[in-house]
DNA sequence: CTGAAAGCGCTTACAG
DNA sequence: CTGAAAGCGCTTACAG
């Protein structure tokens, strides 16, 4: 009845201390762990907070505190399969070490990662996790001067007080060079957007490596946005060649599945009799049975925690870190067995 | 030079006030749209800010304010197709309307969601949008009276001071019913899983209802959680069955895609030739050419839109809202054309 | 263990 | 248009 009564969000730590009749500092003790209270008083501000209906408010909380516990995600294509499952997983990590994840959308143009970081700072955010888009030196600076920490996922460029998280994409590209060439490819292919990703380009650098070793030079075909459209595209524009391709790398696998359907569906051709194909990220779709298809696995949970965990360190020393984390190789059925 | 010494997060108006040579009050009008400030101070404020590189506190705005700009997104399972498209579409327009979304994971169970609404209460957060789990009238009203306002997308209950939105699921249903037999369906055939949900309650509803009132009985597979791996089960259950359904509607286009390899994978029946179907939600996959699903299309934009539009209205009234959308049908290849 | 007091950074009447 | 002052709800030394 009481609480019925108060205006809206009117509940405070003042209100609590005077139906416990003890002092406000009693109660902002009781909600702060480790803070000394005797289990009396405690017990006496527990009652009188939960018939009030009492939320410690955290917004005047990071005022006073030197963290606000809250972390923002920037991220372009959320409606993506990697990137939902990235951002699923850190924000579930984030909400298990006690932290909240601020969801930042852009769209990848440097002056949308601006505002967002811009935002992360309004908010006092204790850390911005960069999922898409690069911050320049000049902003990252301008967040470490505001007290934020900068992750930067699968990006290059690595500045103090920031921490990177990169995967061995170079040497997943390499193992599928290896792959196709083991299981008889003679005209191995890549298939890229022409998204200027770090992670993609270092993919496509392994893949042409191991192959120029052998002296063979892929067949490429490299345009538009990494999506499923774009893969019909490529695998489109591959199979319309003279010299058709028996076996392709297709640096993401919703550009896979796109090559896949392209190769089915518009020439007839069969998966992986007359041609082997290999993706990356391994999306749910990877492990459908439309798809089957190898690839390599991000390894979502990992990056996650390594976010969270450097996070939930020390204050970033004065040097860059770098995480390096690996892409395991998943084999379905989209290469031949003997690949293996 | 100046901002380089400072200790970190430490710009604050009175900094800028300082170096302006006004006051501090000068100095939130300026970052104040609509309050009144002379050009010749407004400018003043401007330079100083920005040689400071300061930015307002929003922990702190919103702690006199009686807005946070903070509204909590509460969701299960965003690493789902027609999740993470609505949590990106939601995440868009507030970002447009002003506010900000914070992101919290439930599991859907009870428990969960009135952790995450609690969390979203401790942040003053304005209102609480949730997708998914269901909060009981105690809960709601405990954000009610916090001052949360709370949109509920899908969920049957409505309460005063809430909105809810849904879809004319029901009439869905039925025109999946109805388009099967003009199809000339024999043997239509509901697929479901277990989830108890308000939305795919409405299509089964639907469906059965028209069928019924031509007097057929739809064979039903009704089991697991919603999704992929469970559509492969539901096709395989339905297709190892004496009669055969010829005719299937599945209330999620996840579900579907599972249903569908299922029919071409392992029982080398031909999409639609053996075999009409029709999903709900249209993600993206139903549209890529491996399925070529007929469906019915969620307006996500739309859904969004709405959400957005009456929190940034005036304050709830007592009376409980509702918005109703249309799901539109988009026809594809998994139904034969004369279905339509 | 406990409380009175100062302070976090902002906004908003209130005077002028 | 402008500024001094009070207040938002919390935390954190500082005494006791």
């Amino acid at each position: 009845m009481g609480a019925e009564m108060l205006q809206k969000g009117a509940v405070s730590a003042r209100d609590v201390a005077l139906a416990a009749g003890v002092s406000r500092t009693a109660v902002s003790r009781t909600f702060t762990p480790g803070a000394s209270v005797s289990p009396a008083t405690r017990a006496k501000v527990i009652a009188a907070a939960d018939a009030l209906g009492y939320h410690v408010n955290n917004l005047a909380r990071g005022l006073t505190r030197a963290e606000s516990g809250i972390v923002a995600l920037i991220v372009a294509e959320l409606d993506t399969p990697y990137r939902s499952r990235l951002v699923s997983a850190l924000t579930d990590r984030l909400q298990t070490a006690g932290k909240v994840a601020m969801m930042i959308n852009t769209d990848r143009s440097d002056a949308s990662v601006e505002a967002a970081l811009k935002q992360a700072i309004g908010y006092r955010t204790d850390a911005a996790i960069v999922l898409s888009g690069m911050p320049d030196r000049a902003l990252a600076d301008m967040c470490l001067r505001n007290g934020l920490r900068l992750v930067l996922i699968n990006r290059d460029e690595a500045w103090p007080g920031t921490i990177r998280v990169r995967l061995d994409d170079e040497e997943a590209g390499a193992r599928a060079a290896r792959t196709l060439l083991r299981v008889g490819s003679e005209r191995p292919a890549l298939a890229s957007s022409a998204s200027a990703t770090a992670s993609l380009a270092a993919r496509a650098k392994g893949f042409r490596a191991v192959l120029a070793a052998e002296g063979v030079v892929p067949i490429e075909a490299v345009f538009g946005a990494t999506s499923y459209e774009t893969g019909l595209a490529l695998g489109t524009d591959l199979f319309s060649r003279e010299a058709r391709p028996d076996g392709i790398f297709c640096v993401t696998d919703l550009l896979a599945c796109g090559v896949i359907d392209a190769a089915r569906h518009r020439f007839n051709l069969r998966v992986p009799d007359d041609l082997s194909v290999i993706g990356f990220d391994d999306i749910p779709q990877a492990g459908w049975e439309a798809y089957g298809m190898t690839t390599f696995r991000q390894p979502v949970t990992a990056i996650a925690e390594a976010c969270v965990a450097w996070l939930s360190g020390p204050a970033a020393g004065t040097e860059a870190e770098t995480v390096r984390l690996s892409a395991e190789m998943v084999w379905r059925s989209s290469v031949a067995a003997s690949g293996r």
